[in-house]
DNA sequence: TGGATACTACGGCCGTCACCGTAGCGTCCT
DNA sequence: AGGACGCTACGGTGACGGCCGTAGTATCCA
């Protein structure tokens, strides 16, 4: 933690620094618990916080005004409360980033199986549906070609869009914001990509408020209810989320690129 | 830095503890000046690494010693060199999720232009191009229609297949992997999408063989050659790299969630 | 075989930072 | 009002961990 001299003149370190600066924030164990919580997209006040990181309020309050002046979190002043949330969907992006190598490499990490069993099954990831839940309604919409690519993900197709619309979620919503409506994001726990953007924040949205998914108390799982499960499944030809893993294990681990 | 206590045990942190330690290990200056200078996709030895950082060999080799055992690298012996390079493309992806927030992040991070400027017209982002250049490649094929969703991506249309055929790259390579061939991959520079995956690769790797594209010594930089641009040009109907900026300012951030 | 080079191992130094106790400010409730 | 509660500010303590110098091992070259 020296590297202050002249370190910051080096050759090519051009945006490296500022790198540095924002894993350096995600790097601290009770501020990696903080960020992990809030990935669920929802905000949470200071003391739930600190409860969760297993720190002191007056710490969790150091660690947070940290990470606000880097630009991670926001936060709204309620009353007597503050609720922090993350500040973007790009920060919860960088964080599945981390998650992916984290539940990955070759040390023997990996999420204990018994309490990742529900996690497993349906979560929130930031503002979007992930697990089986969030990977099947990806491989529905795929395998009925309900998708196109579009500028840096995807879009729906005519036939995407009716789903959507039947589902009670207006497809084109969102404005005419350059980034796509729909997006793969690798899923942490599955390894296989389920769907972001704000359709997917606009679907999850839906499916809490006709009760068709519920949030677990303490918990960023999500159950599925009996409702649901048919509501989505009328509306989606071929939606199964109760598949626990379909063939295909771990094993290929990509070459090696050598490049030049 | 204390925060070991009991602090493991606590409510949901499942994955949590995991997240820091990869995040820690990147937030370290010298060791992000590393994996910062890898990210091009080449391997370099250690004493290279440690002049790149700003630091004595004994201190990156170190650092080098935490970053593989952390499995973030992954080294290569001959003779007396030892060669590092990134682990696996998952490694580069999550370095890019960081770019993104430390070149945006609301404080006036921002990679001076005068310096940047060579970087955000082309550099290699892991094993595929980024900048302008990667960015016009995804336009064009986007623009042309000649990519179609596919699990986790995009998939290469017949006519994109051809294009790839021209350009003197199998489109169908890459055996059966889950992985997608291709897929949107943000650009922290431009802030726009740029293609990644194997087949974009293997573009990259093709445009250096043909001599269409030059790496810029100590740099992470590209230059596209004559021959490049006509080539690139004759193949990829509508392709430009030229613009700096395609109208649509950095605007409008992304509304709250507010899920729920 | 001798010497240069590439890298790693060990040890001491010291700065950064996470931690909590105490204290202070603002908000809600009765 | 008075008191409870949520949160932040400040100060002192302790230790994790980055830094380099020295030393040791392996490889290449003449």
């Amino acid at each position: 933690m020296k590297a202050h001299h002249v370190r910051m003149s080096t050759p090519n370190s051009y945006s490296a620094p500022y790198l540095a600066e924002i894993a350096h924030l995600m790097g601290d164990p009770a501020r990696a618990n903080m960020l992990h919580a809030l990935m669920d997209g929802r905000a949470l006040t200071a003391k739930e916080l600190a409860w969760l990181a297993g720190v002191a309020p007056q710490t969790a309050s150091g660690h947070l005004a940290k990470l606000m002046q880097g630009g991670l979190l926001a936060v709204a002043a309620q009353g007597r409360h503050r609720y922090y949330r993350l500040a973007g969907p790009e920060v919860a992006t960088a964080l599945e980033g981390l998650m992916v190598l984290a539940n990955m490499e070759g040390s023997g990490r990996r999420l204990p199986s018994r309490v990742g069993a529900e996690l497993s099954f349906a979560r929130t990831c930031y503002d979007h549906f992930a697990g089986r839940l969030g990977i099947g309604i990806h491989d529905a919409l795929m395998a009925g070609g309900h998708l196109t690519a579009s500028e840096g993900g995807y879009a729906l197709t005519s036939s995407g869009k009716a789903i959507f619309a039947v589902l009670g979620v207006d497809p084109d919503q969102g404005g005419r914001s350059r980034r796509a409506a729909l997006r793969p994001c690798l899923d942490w726990s599955e390894r296989r990509p389920h769907l972001a953007g704000h359709l997917a924040a606009a679907l999850a949205c839906r499916c809490f408020e006709m009760g068709w998914t519920r949030r677990r108390k303490d918990s960023r799982a999500v159950s599925l209810t009996e409702e649901g499960r048919s509501a989505l499944g009328a509306a989606l030809p071929g939606f199964r989320c109760d598949v626990p893993e379909p063939a295909v294990s771990s094993s290929a681990r990509e070459p090696v690129p050598a490049l030049a």
